[in-house]
DNA sequence: CGTATCATTGAAGCATTTCAACTATTGTGG
DNA sequence: CCACAATAGTTGAAATGCTTCAATGATACG
C-alpha cells in the first residue's frame, strides 16, 4: 500500500463541496473527524489491496476511488466507484475482498477500524448514522445488479450516467474522471460498447462529448431518463 | 398482502435445522423470540410488494423467499433468495424496493420494524449482530454483482449450485425450490440457457438431475468448483 | 384422462464481443 | 519546440454466446 501522509490541514479542496454525513448525522460536531488522517494518492495508486487486513476504514475527500477484484484469467470486475463523501473499505471479513485504488489524484480520510467501532459502541447517533450509511451501499448494490442482470448495453449507460449526475453534484455537464475501461468494467461491457453507446447518444443529440471524450454534456435530460429502464 | 396468522407455537420443521443466529449472538435467551409473529404462506404468494411500507422486517422459518422487481417491459429481476435462517426486509428507505414471494410453501417470523430499532439502541449485542447481518448481505451482493458483471453462462449457474450448497445445509442432493425461470432471472439468464446448462453438466457426469429437474445431485465437486471462476 | 405447467432441445436471430485498423491526445527525449 | 512513442478513444467487420422462437417431452392436477 503507498501512501503520502499529509498534515491534518483542513482541505480546502473539500470545501468547495459540502460534504454531507447524511440527514442523521450533522457534520457540526462531527466525531469522526479527530480520529482521521488525510492521505493523498497519485492516479492509480492501490489504496489497499484485496486480501489486506481490513483493520481501517476511509473517507473519499477529493478524487475518485474504484473498487476491483480481477479474476483468475485477467478478468477485472469494478465493484464501486467512490465519490467525494462516500466511505468505503468497511467489511464484514477481516480481510478486503476488493481491491481500492485512485482513479485520478485523490484525497481521502483514513480512520482506524477498532477506534471507529469504539465510537459506534458509545455513540448511538454515530451508530445509526454509520448503519444508515451501510443501508444506502446496499440499495447501490442493488441497483447494480438489477442493471447487471437484466438491462441492455444503452441501458446500462444510460443509467450510469444518471447515476453520475445525481452522486456527483454536477448539473449538465460531467467530468468523466475515469476511463472507458473502468466503465466498462462496471457495466460488465466492454470498452467498443461503451464507446459505440456514447456515439449513438451523441449523434442522437441526447449527450454532447468533448475533450478527449472525458467532458458529456447532457443535451436531453428527458429523454436519457425515459431510456434508462427504471421500474 | 396475503397472510395467514399462525399460533405462536414451537415450528416442528425449525427444529429439524438449527437456526444460527451468527457467531456475535446466541439464540440462547434471543430477545428477537418474544416480539415476533409466526405467518405462513402459500406457494407464490405475496409477503410484501414494492412500495408497501416497510415497518416490519422478516425471518425465514421454512421454505424459500425471492426478492424481485418487474421492470415496466416486463422483464423481471430476482435480487435475491432467501432460506431459513435468513432476515429480509431490513430497508433503508420508508418503503421497500422489491416485492418478496414465497417460491414454496413458506413460514416466515414477523417483526415490528420500529419495535427492532428500540431493541437495537437497547441491547449492544443485539445492534452488532444486525450490523453484521447487513455485513453479509452486503458481502452477497458483491458476489452477485461479479457473476452477473463478468462470468459467462455456465459459471453463473455453477456459481449459483455451489452458493446453495453452502447456504442450505445440504451436501451432495440438492433440492432445488425454485423453477428454472426463477432461476433465470437470478442470474439474467433465460430458462432455455438454465436449462441447457444443466444438460453440459449432466452430460460431463458434473451433475445428476433427477425428478422433474428439481433434484440436482453432485457428482464431481471439484470439477464444478473448478469450473465457478473465483479469483 | 385431458389440460396446464414446467423442462428440454433445436434452429435462427441478434446484441455484444473480438479482432483490427485508424485517430486523437498526452507525455518525453533529442 | 518538434518528433515520436505511448496511451486512450473511435469505428468497422467478423465471430460468438446467449436469446428468441418453436416444437416436443415429462410431470402434476382437477
Amino acid at each position: 500500500m503507498q501512501l503520502a501522509m499529509e498534515t491534518k490541514s483542513v482541505d480546502r479542496r473539500a470545501g468547495t463541496r459540502p460534504v454531507s454525513m447524511g440527514p442523521l448525522f450533522s457534520p457540526i460536531g462531527n466525531p469522526l473527524a479527530e480520529m482521521g488522517s488525510r492521505l493523498r494518492f497519485a492516479r492509480n495508486a492501490e489504496i489497499y489491496a484485496e486480501g489486506d487486513t481490513a483493520d481501517r476504514f476511509y473517507k473519499v475527500i477529493s478524487g475518485t476511488v474504484r473498487c476491483c477484484k480481477i479474476l483468475a484469467d485477467g478478468r477485472r470486475h469494478i465493484s464501486e466507484f467512490l465519490f467525494a463523501g462516500d466511505f468505503f473499505g468497511m467489511e464484514a471479513a477481516s480481510e478486503h475482498r476488493y481491491t481500492a485504488e485512485a482513479v485520478g489524484d485523490a484525497v481521502v480520510m483514513v480512520y482506524q477500524r477498532n477506534l471507529v467501532e469504539r465510537l459506534v459502541e458509545r455513540d448511538l447517533g454515530f451508530s445509526r448514522w454509520l448503519r444508515a450509511q451501510v443501508m444506502d451501499n446496499l440499495d447501490r448494490a442493488y441497483a447494480r445488479m438489477l442493471s447487471l442482470g437484466c438491462k441492455t448495453a444503452c441501458e446500462r449507460v444510460v443509467s450510469f450516467l444518471l447515476d453520475l449526475v445525481e452522486r456527483t453534484d454536477c448539473d449538465e455537464q460531467i467530468e468523466l474522471p475515469m476511463s472507458r475501461y473502468d466503465i466498462a468494467d462496471y457495466l460488465g461491457l466492454t470498452t467498443e460498447t461503451i464507446s459505440r453507446e456514447f456515439s449513438k447518444l451523441k449523434h442522437a443529440a441526447i449527450i454532447a462529448v468533448k475533450g478527449q471524450g472525458q467532458r458529456i454534456e447532457i443535451l436531453d435530460r428527458q429523454a436519457l431518463s425515459e431510456m434508462a429502464a427504471t421500474d
